[in-house]
DNA sequence: AATGATTGACTGAATGTTCAGTCTAGAAAC
DNA sequence: GTTTCTAGACTGAACATTCAGTCAATCATT
């Protein structure tokens, strides 16, 4: 008996899986530098020493929980966003990742992640070099996207880079409001001064009431 | 005897200021939540009992020196931009203090604090009231400057409060590319997008070459 | 003397990590 | 087919350390 929350013993990489997507949830919850492993074995209905047992140390754990959802975001991204037909309604999907929370997790949770992420991108370089790619996935979204609106004639001739940069950075800004639940900027406004800076500087119509092309409600 | 590195024991209120320079320049070092009392209290040239004879609990000791750094920032701020001429010198001077590293707030106190805070801010309300001012003075800054070239006829007639959003929104997201150091995103960069953004939505000239109308070289 | 500032020494709690094994399943030996 | 052996998964209990916060005693100043 003993059946655990963890249910079946499983496969060492199934333990591994399990064991980041619980440090996941938990840095949500508590913050990554109040997450401890602790908490983690107990999510994944483990004791404290398999963690350990699994990764080295605690924070090679928290390390690959977040490489693990950076990948995890990206992937799921990279998929939404060639299945949609036009240029422009992948940007607006893009802008529309950034900023409207989805049913998922508990909307601002998993903004705040974030912001864990930056903090710890500042001082631990292992994290640092996760965000530096991150980062420059984004962008090469970003890019990709607008290189081919320009193809087909949806975008003006702006420059790609530097437009590039901008976006993401403004995109970056209206996270943090996002996922401090500011007063003044909600997810909504986000999303439409978002996507009215990207009508504007590469000549698309744009109107605010419409949420979304593929319109989720 | 004991002649430490604070010199002179000073009154309460020099005390604590002491203290909360000590804090900030430690939080700027190790980060917000590897900062311990005893290192403030080394950093101040006085004993961890101290420290919390002046700041009850730690917590406390590190939301005033978030505030108190806010304080600061915004006072210096402020008072630097009433000294420039036209509502252009002030916006260009604003977006070069938010990403133009300088010598000015305190030597070493970096950018980095600001992803601490943050960070900080998801989950201390403390903190999170302190953020949500601060926020709130840095677009109100904006708003009037751009009112102000409003009226000068320095800058053209668009909607007040979603550029503020905008611009805000965007100096946060460069400056988180900042103080992570990004490749690609150097300050200069970062400098450059802002003032384009701005002038370009608030249609002025600017040219890029020539940093800073306040040369500061 | 009295009051407030200051400290060294201490404590208690939290928590990452180690360790000495237990348990299970499958391979090897018989 | 049964026993023995082995390796890897897994754990409970201990270990070691780190730190915030306490306290009684001292120092300085008025």
């Amino acid at each position: 008996m003993t059946v655990r929350a963890a249910e079946a013993p499983g496969t060492a990489d199934q333990r591994r899986a399990q064991m980041l997507r619980a440090a996941l949830e938990i840095i949500t919850e508590r913050g990554y530098p109040d997450t401890r492993i602790a908490d983690v074995a107990e999510r994944a209905g483990v004791s404290p020493a398999l963690v350990i047992y699994y990764f080295k140390t605690k924070d090679q754990l928290l390390t690959e929980a977040i490489r693990h959802y950076e990948d995890f975001w990206y992937t799921v991204s990279a998929r939404r966003l060639a299945e949609l037909p036009t240029a422009t309604a992948r940007l607006e999907e893009l802008v529309a990742m950034n900023c409207l929370p989805e049913e998922e997790p508990e909307p601002g949770l998993s903004w705040q992640i974030w912001l864990d992420f930056w903090a710890q991108a500042a001082r631990n370089t292992e994290v640092a070099d996760v965000r530096r790619m991150s980062d420059e996935r984004w962008r090469e979204m970003i890019r990709s996207i607008v290189t081919l609106g320009q193809q087909t004639g949806e975008f003006a001739a702006v420059e790609v880079e530097g437009f590039a940069i901008c976006l993401a950075s403004l995109l970056d800004g209206l996270a943090i409001q996002i996922a401090l639940e500011d007063s003044v900027v909600d997810p909504v406004t986000a999303f439409e001064v978002g996507m009215r800076f990207a009508a504007d500087q590469l000549g698309f119509a744009w109107v605010p009431g419409r949420t979304r092309t593929s319109a989720v409600q």
